[in-house]
RNA sequence: CGCGGAGUAGAGCAGUUGGUAGCUCGUCGGGCUCAUAACCCGGAGGUCGUAGGUUCAAGUCCUGCCUCCGCAACCA
């Protein structure tokens, strides 16, 4: 009979940035489902990329002074790059999409084609606010001070043509699918879903461009390029050579549809109702499931590049090798929920699970059949009642194992391989093979209680293969536990290795840490690496001035003369209602009418507790628009890491009074 | 009243269909010595955010409130 198959992807990165340990987190994931469905038997196609195209890589490009493309294929395939993060996390992917490969592009194209024959892609018109000289379009809330954010000139509402996929027309049906289904999971995102997106009513959704060139061209109507939906959601197909000669139709004839996509709960959106809409649209079979898994949140908020507090994974790796990291990731954290990062939770799991409770029974297992039988056992054999336990435990594992793997629950799994990993440590306690070993007639007794031993590392490393590869595979070869028996049936079964086995002891498989010591050394490393990667030049492309290294350019004296910065009294101040960050300020700056301005401080001051202050504000600011209200200039203050400051003077100084 | 998630031992978390509150780490005490100062046993520690309600019985269902987190908006 054939192999069944089963098809798993992650979503396709952005290559702006260097990827994060975010990134990692859901590869890992998908790495080790695949991993766990080929010990099934499945014939798996495992799917990864990234996507490559539009306007934030056009002009992340442009401000390196390379092409796109060029750009694009230094993050991707460079040194330290994307293709090398998956190499070191041991990642098994199949196959690799970047959306910039020909063979996606010519799919993309006459999906697009398709989908507009049949009249569910439309040319309509897209309205925003255009800047003439930059030939952007800008929504609202991306301008700044009502200007261009760009060149700081004005915009004009303006339309431009566009084309437009017909959302709405799918929602009744993308609605039933979410609700009466399990096809998003977990179910908890479904409520998100359809009570943030689609009830409110789906609009239809622009699918052109004309604002950039850095994307695939329509083909029927140049000038436009088609937008990230079409562009990037197809990957999953173009992958399999749906419409396109890279790959043998048969790859999606016999791998579409995907069995599941993993993708973070940012984009479940994307992936829940546009992407369903358009697989309907081109009357193409559905996934069977979507996965939106959580965020490893740090010190209670999200990762950014702002706080400075990125979690690189290649530190980690090099520090405690790739195995541990993808143990630790998997094991910690629940993975539909948010899980909280930090150093210690790693080092604590790696040595609480990997050291004491694995390494350490390796070790003490093979340490004795070595002294005391001389690495090989006999044949004799003598079993006792109280070796029940532990078989039946073991007998039950790969069951239990399955239930909780088939839910995509890796936290749940593994804690059962482990609480077999603790049965056998104890059971080393309740026979005191140290004991045995004394009396010459009792030697079969001990015998049969370091192969039980052996028997239960061979099925417990047998189901960790999906997990830590490498590190089962070494366990293997100090069982002596050959290919043949550590396949999924094996996992099923005891007995299986040779009654006179011969073991090799090796190095520790997962060394101990000391806490203290390494959590200083970390920091210095993480630290350092962060440093790294924001020094000039240090990784050319990808190198962010503005964030990294805030060294301005520097100005003439007249330029900065014409800042008008104006000392203040705060009149009152309050908080503004559905807002977490803003303070709306009336102030007095010396003119005799009252200034309003907003500032969004809320999370450093108590709005009573700023009333008479002198503070400074630029007064010649243009004005802007915030929460519906005009904010007339801004408050000075500094900012430091997570602190802030607003900046305030001697109350002795008048209102009015100018700094200079 | 924009949407969603969460508040359970010092920390991190489990607790399907309501029926004596569990796990891991840490901590205290004991045991063992094969092993990576690891392993095994035991103790202490919780009025399950809060106020009500339903029930013979609620962490588990219902209602109000408080706090935290995320999304959206917003941070000049």
């Amino acid at each position: 009979m054939e192999k069944k198959k089963f098809y798993i992807t992650t979503p396709i990165y952005y290559p702006s940035d260097k990827l994060h340990i975010g990134h990692t987190y859901c590869t890992v994931a998908t790495d080790a489902m695949a991993r766990y469905k080929r010990l099934q038997g499945y014939d798996v196609l495992f799917l990864t990329g990234t996507d490559e195209h539009g306007q934030k890589i056009e002009q992340k490009a442009k401000e390196a002074g390379v092409s796109p493309q060029a750009f694009v294929d230094h993050v991707v395939t460079g040194q330290g790059g994307i293709l090398d993060l998956w190499k070191l996390m041991n990642i098994s992917n199949d196959r690799f999409l970047r959306t910039t490969a020909p063979y996606h592009q010519e799919s993309v194209q006459k999906i697009f084609r398709k989908m507009y024959d049949k009249g569910d892609i439309y040319k309509g018109a897209y309205k925003g606010l255009y800047c003439t000289p930059c030939e952007s379009f800008w929504t609202e809330s991306q301008l700044v001070d009502g200007k261009c954010p760009d060149c700081g000139r004005e915009v004009k509402p303006a339309e431009e043509e566009a084309y437009f996929f017909r959302l709405s027309k799918y929602a009744d049906r993308v609605r039933d699918l979410l609700v009466n289904t399990d096809f998003l999971q977990p179910p908890a995102r479904v409520n998100e879903m359809v009570k943030n997106f689609i009830d409110p009513g789906l609009e239809d959704l622009c699918v052109s461009r004309t604002t950039f060139t850095w994307g695939i061209p329509v083909d029927f109507d140049p000038g436009h390029v088609v937008y990230v939906w079409v562009d990037a959601l197809f990957n999953y197909t173009s992958a399999l050579g749906f419409l396109n000669e890279e790959y043998s139709d048969k790859d999606y004839e016999r791998y579409w549809p995907a069995d599941v996509h993993f993708v973070g709960k940012e984009i479940v959106r994307f992936h829940s109702i546009i992407w369903p809409a358009m697989l309907m649209s081109m009357e193409m079979p559905l996934p069977k499931h979507v996965y939106g898994h959580g965020w490893l949140l740090l010190e209670g908020g999200k990762m950014s590049k702002s706080k400075g507090n990125v979690v690189d994974p290649v530190v980690l790796v090099q520090r405690y090798g790739v195995d541990a990291l993808r143990y630790f990731l998997l094991r910690d954290f629940p993975f539909g929920s948010d899980g909280a990062f930090s150093n210690e939770l790693l080092i604590g799991r790696i040595n609480v699970d990997l050291a004491n409770d694995l390494g350490n029974l390796v070790s003490r297992t093979t340490a004795m059949v070595e002294k005391y039988f001389g690495g090989t056992l006999p044949e004799g054999r003598e079993t006792a009642d109280m070796d029940g336990e532990l078989l039946s435990l073991v007998a039950g594992l790969r069951e239990a194992y399955e239930t909780q793997m088939e839910k995509f629950a890796f936290q749940t799994a593994l804690a059962e391989i482990f609480k077999v990993i603790s049965r056998a440590n104890k059971y080393i306690d309740e026979t005191a093979p140290w004991v045995l070993a004394r009396d010459e007639a009792k030697l079969p007794r001990l015998a049969t209680v370091l192969y039980n031993l052996l028997e239960t590392i061979r099925v417990c490393g047998t189901l960790l293969l999906p997990f830590i590869p490498d590190s089962a595979q070494k366990i293997f070869d100090q069982i002596g536990a050959a290919p043949a028996i550590t396949d999924w049936d094996s996992a099923a079964q005891f007995g299986l290795l040779p009654a006179t086995v011969t073991v090799h002891k090796g190095e520790s498989l997962f060394p101990r840490i000391d806490l203290e010591k390494e959590l200083k050394e970390l920091d210095e490393a993480q630290a350092a690496a962060r440093a790294a990667a924001a020094a000039p030049g240090a990784a050319a492309p990808e190198a962010e001035a503005p964030e990294a290294a805030p060294k301005a350019p520097p100005i003439a004296i007249d330029e900065f003369a014409k800042v008008e910065m104006t000392v203040c009294k705060i009149l009152s101040c309050e908080n503004v209602k559905k807002s977490e960050k803003l303070l709306k300020f009336q102030l007095d700056d010396g003119s005799g009418v009252t200034r309003q301005i907003f500032s969004g401080i809320a999370k450093y001051y108590k709005a009573e507790e700023l009333v008479g202050k002198t503070v400074v504000a630029c007064t010649n600011l243009a004005p802007r628009k915030m929460m519906g209200q005009d904010s007339n200039g801004m408050l000075l203050s500094a900012e430091h890491g997570d602190e802030l400051h607003l900046l305030m003077l001697d109350d002795a100084i008048a209102a009015g009074s100018k700094l200079c």
